[in-house]
DNA sequence: GTTCTTGCAAAATATTTGCAAGACG
DNA sequence: CGTCTTGCAAATATTTTGCAAGAAC
């Protein structure tokens, strides 16, 4: 597992206080976090300082957002030499019971036949049911 | 194709003004269609009203919605059939370059493969990308 | 000292609800 | 009448920006 100032450094991104601990909480959960899961986590750092380090993180492939119907965007620390293609893309898991919102890098995604002409460039996948945890 | 009266009928929502049109203008769109959008298209018809009546289309599977992270969420009207189960799953486009965002009816999506135990109740599948009018 | 980052405040954007009046049966 | 729908107003939720002070180099 790489620390928070491997993965700025690799990525890019001076490393700053609030960085370290946005991206350290993201870290540390298991389930992709909104803006305001972030804000009520880090309750000494300001919400537009941790909007823009979300914005700096997305644009330097730190992190990806998903938008998972929940009506806040939530983000999610990109797996170890993730850039962000569409070779890397994965299913995004929302459970409608618990509402948690995890990446399952291990499902692979088939190829994806768009129709004459058009490009591939990201995606957006998000699969809803219950997590194993919740489907009891 | 169906008319604004028979997909009503059949889905079990009682016809009324606000209603009729609403449908009808998310059935002229290629492009699925924002609450914005909507409004701005029906101008003598209240904001609030259009809202209620996309949440009751959406519970009675007249529409689906679609979060192709532009930060409003799109309407468009499912396919005759379409009772909005796992197996009417289908992607949607939203092209980067004029921001239209459609439903690809013709793309097949394989078998999600989820792990063991999870169930799969929905999906909302956003692919990003140049469409065949922008990818020249 | 120039550039980038941060905190505070406030604006902008989107969604949602309360309530009373109206439509419908 | 009783239920459902509509319009208006306002609240709530979420995202985004302006600006001045501070930190980093």
């Amino acid at each position: 597992m790489q620390t928070e100032e491997e993965i700025l450094k690799i990525k890019k991104v001076k490393n700053t206080a609030v960085r370290t601990v946005v991206l350290r909480h993201l870290l540390s959960q298991e389930k992709a976090q909104s803006l305001k899961d972030i804000e009520n986590a880090l309750v000494y750092t300001d919400r537009s300082s941790i909007f823009r380090t979300l914005k700096t993180f997305e644009k330097k492939k730190v992190i990806h957002s998903i938008e998972d119907g929940s009506g806040m965007t939530k983000y999610a620390v990109c797996a170890e030499g993730c850039n962000c293609d569409p070779k890397d893309l994965h299913y995004h898991f929302y459970c409608t019971n618990c509402e948690k919102t995890f990446c399952l890098f291990d499902v692979t995604i088939p190829n994806i036949q768009l129709p004459n002409n058009f490009k591939l460039q990201q995606a957006n996948l998000v699969v809803k049911g219950l997590c194993d945890n919740c489907n009891k």
